[in-house]
DNA sequence: TGCTTGATCTCGTAT
DNA sequence: ATACGAGGTCAAGCA
């Protein structure tokens, strides 16, 4: 079912079965009943000129000119400019909408707390409001870095002759440990993981968990980078640690799965 | 200038002071043909019924469902679902849209190299067909890291009594060190800001810095992390690194910045 | 181009 | 609720 509003009729009750709503240059107060009584069923986008103050964590403010406006049911909202995939001032899901007209221009405000951060949308004029009835889909993704973790449990010999995985996910006073293992001398071996290029702030990490890890008498504690690669500064500093690296490349992981799935 | 078009008439040339364009149901072709001439003029607004391939850095597929599909003339490319601030799938800016009608399915592909990543979007059904021009407002942002090291570098008295600041933005092999400066006894130190909670990603930044930092004889490393907090572990874990924390609160610089614009 | 870091990061997960 | 780490992170700045 489809309704082509050019103005709305407030007693229409939009089904669960309505697909969507499209409203040109609604008046502001039918804009704001209608953002007021729907934003919690469907997907709102509205094209209008506006402007935008954001108060929160940080402080913002957008000037007057077109911008689209999204709103969802879950409270996240968005206004996105011409360029770039992030939005110039969002709210996050969990958020709180009201909507209404004040001095002549409607007012869409989203509130949330914990943090306190506060959206203030003005429309001066609407060109264009498009509610929609989407649904979640099934999404799968794969080539994750818990792959990586999954390959080299079952191809422990991948990190060296003699490898011994102990524990995944090790938690410790200094953060979760990817992979803990012990190498074929007994020395404590942690792997760090990385599903992209490895740069110095993951040999940050892995260096505080290799020096802060508990010690035992005649023990070494090896820490070893698993990534597809590795900046160059990075593997400099990896080196001056006495850490170490191995290039584990996704299409090795892809192709290790292939093999399984087929036996 | 609008257009409400029922059937796409393909002479007419949008001119530049086109608000919008809005189709309802349009013909494949009609979307396919628009998209490919258009894109790169307009925010393209697309609610329909359609599933989403990915493969580039990672992979995806995104089933069959009712999905908002948002592409930028900079090549950004959105599907959006019923909830959250992320898009499900996407492309960055700098992509490359390609519109064609296929075993009577609208595709949209985008495209990108370095590093190759495809998406591929099929159509079956549109509902709604919005392309806007929108411009890009004037956007300014406070409460920014970059803040906080001004603050300090006017009052270098709050990290500490006789603290000189040197350089900024101080670049050594193992990264870019914030604030570099000397204490009263002519010591270096190190400072870390965090315009967030510091945690223990932070510390190991820290820690990294200052021991990768060239030693001179008789002169201490000093590393300070200032943040308007800090994590209960991270504490723990500066504590044992011999590392130190300033609490600089928002406010503070807020206040600050708000005396200096009355002088 | 490569590299590093900030971000109103967001999001999931575990405690 | 908080903390921690992944992310197809994105985006900016600088060598």
């Amino acid at each position: 079912m489809v309704f082509l509003l050019g103005s709305l009729d407030k007693f229409i009750d939009f089904g669960p079965e309505t697909k969507y709503v499209l409203m040109e240059s609604p008046s502001k107060e039918e804009a704001a009943e209608f953002v007021r009584g729907n934003w919690r069923r469907f997907v709102i986008v509205i094209f209008a000129f506006s402007r935008v103050i954001y108060r929160g964590r940080a402080e913002s403010k957008l000037s007057w000119d077109d911008h689209l406006i999204i709103l969802k049911p879950d409270g996240t909202l968005l206004v996105h400019g011409p360029a770039k995939r992030e939005p110039i001032n969002w709210q996050p899901p969990g958020s709180i909408l009201t909507s209404f007209v004040e001095n002549g221009k409607l007012i869409i405000r989203s509130r949330r707390d914990r943090p306190r951060e506060i959206v203030i949308i003005e429309v001066d004029e609407i060109y264009v409001l498009l509610a929609v009835n989407t649904k979640k889909g099934l999404f799968r993704i794969f080539r994750t870095e818990s792959q990586m973790v999954d390959y080299v449990l079952r191809n422990p010999g991948f990190i060296e002759e003699g490898f011994i995985p102990v524990s995944r996910e090790y938690q410790f006073g200094y953060g979760i440990i990817d992979l803990l293992g012990r190498d074929r001398d007994g020395n404590v071996v942690i792997c760090e993981f990385k599903r992209r290029i490895a740069d110095i702030q993951d040999v940050a990490q892995l260096a505080l968990y290799v020096e802060m890890f508990p010690r035992t008498k005649g023990i070494r504690i090896r820490g070893i980078l698993v990534a597809p690669d590795i900046t160059e500064r990075a593997l400099q500093a990896l080196r001056e640690k006495g850490l170490e690296f191995r290039r584990l490349d996704p299409k090795t992981i892809e192709n290790w799965m292939e093999k399984r799935r087929q036996r």
